[in-house]
RNA sequence: GCGGUUGUGGUGAAGUGGUUAACACACCGGAUUGUGGUUCCGGCAUUCGUGGGUUCGAUCCCCAUCAGCCGCCCCA
């Protein structure tokens, strides 16, 4: 038998609304915040990939798909939605679209090799935004509010946002050198990870699990005193506003993103709620200005957030949160024998192009097993086609719900179920 | 990529080196010759992830492989 790959999972006909009923929300959330959708092929250029994410970072160094096509191109799978978001944007000249910002949105498979874990997935679809040519604390308040209102919106409960600015590259690079000097005398009293981390991404030293509690990490410079006179007002502005429209927040201030291209605000969204293992990040987002520019583009700046909607789907199971489930058919046809059999799929046919839902049994089950397929189908109303409805053209139209039953002939039920 | 752990029917799960692989739910059928969600009765895995090996014999032992889960790493 020939496995699905590993990492990668069938949603099947019983789980596929909940898909349908997070992405109607999403795409409803996002028509409110005025984003529009953009679609991206599931392919880029590796180069993109590797300049705009960044060759230092784990999912250029070991996490990409990448393949040579016939024509001997380096192709990726796209491990994220920004990259090629802002490509677009370039290639588009969407600098002089009329709509300014360009407020974006995708929801599309994403593609990255890791070792699989619950909540962690070789394809999985994210959901982003991307708000590109204004650079405004309220833009960026704009990006995290319509965060939280989407998780909120589903009735989550234990949530966490956590921000942080990590300045402009100029400051982020005199932060790590000052890390570097505080770490390097003692670094051998690190794990191993951190002594590599040294040179890779000092900060993430600051967020080691097994050196938490060592004394030169809490001694250690806080990036916000790197901070330029411009990018601590503009943090503190985009503080003040989340406070005033009531969005609850801790600053991090050893929160750093795991992709190069991060400037000033970051953020990162957790969930609180219990079972949900070393997976926790809900979401994750920031402002990447200078990106365009290291892709050949404009002089232009943006903002945004991308989330997973597998884990999604996991914190509203950890809280207990049931999604609605859809409608099911407006009338089931119990037959009774080949002549009624016949009959049923003629009146199928009839209701469906007056876009009536309607099905029957196929199996040719025993009436009793029939009601329970309908009852199963959540039907709103069954009809038993047999002889005697046949002869006199009237049937039992019986509701589901309370089992009462009126008649009527067959035309009035066209009629009748119509609205 | 590293470490650990698990893998039995549609699902949840017992089980043992030796002729017929518990049980529960689901499903199918009957009790009730034309009416659902209750009850009772019956049926339902030549097969124990896959491929090898050991053995007279393996679902249970060994090896490999694939997949899930947990931890690390990292992230969505």
């Amino acid at each position: 038998m020939i496995q699905i790959p590993r990492g990668t999972q069938d949603i099947l006909p019983g789980e596929s609304y909940k898909w349908q009923v997070i992405e109607e929300k999403l795409r409803e959330i996002a028509a409110n915040y005025n984003y529009r959708e953009i679609r991206t092929p599931v392919f880029e250029a590796t180069e993109l990939f590797v300049r705009g994410v960044g060759g230092s970072t784990d999912i250029v160094n070991k996490e990409m798909y990448t393949f040579e096509d016939k024509g001997g191109r380096s192709l990726t799978l796209r491990p994220e939605g920004t990259a090629p978001v802002v490509r677009s944007y370039i290639e588009n000249k969407m600098q002089h679209d009329v709509n300014q910002p360009v407020k974006v949105f995708y929801k599309e498979p994403m593609f990255r090799y890791e070792r699989k874990q619950k909540g962690r997935y070789r394809q999985f679809v994210q959901f982003g935004i991307e708000a590109i040519g204004v650079e405004d604390p309220l833009i960026d308040v704009e990006v995290l509010s319509m965060l939280m209102h989407i998780y909120q919106s589903f009735g989550l409960k234990n949530l966490k946002l956590y921000i942080n600015s990590i300045g402009d590259h100029q400051s982020r690079k005199e932060y790590n050198d000052a890390l570097v000097s505080h770490f390097e005398p003692r670094i051998d009293e690190f794990c191993a990870d951190c002594q590599s981390r040294i040179d890779t991404n000092p900060m993430r030293i600051l967020d080691c699990k097994k050196d938490r509690d060592h004394e030169l990490v809490k001694t250690a410079p806080v990036i916000y005193n790197f901070l330029n006179e411009e990018s601590k007002a503009y943090f503190e502005t985009v503080k003040e506003k989340l406070t005033d429209i009531g969005i609850e927040y801790e600053v991090d201030y050893n929160l750093v993103r795991g992709l190069d291209y991060y400037t000033h605000t970051a953020f990162e969204l957790m969930s609180d709620a219990e079972g949900f293992g070393a997976i926790t990040t809900l979401c994750g987002g920031g402002r990447y200005n200078g990106l365009l520019e290291l892709l050949d583009g404009p002089h232009e700046t943006g903002i945004g957030f991308a989330l997973s909607i597998e884990r999604l789907l996991m914190a509203l199971e950890a809280e207990g949160i049931e999604l609605e489930q859809p409608k099911g058919i407006k009338l089931y046809i119990c037959t009774m024998d080949d002549n009624s059999f016949d009959k049923a799929g003629t009146l199928l046919h009839e209701l469906r192009t007056k876009g009536i839902s309607a099905d029957m049994d196929y199996k040719r089950r025993k009436l009793k097993a029939q009601m329970k397929d309908a009852d199963r189908k959540r039907a709103e109303h069954v009809i038993v086609l047999g002889e005697d409805e046949i002869n006199s053209g009237e049937v039992e139209l019986k509701s589901m719900q309370d089992g009462a039953s009126q008649k009527m002939n067959i035309d009035e039920l066209k009629n009748y179920l119509e609205d």
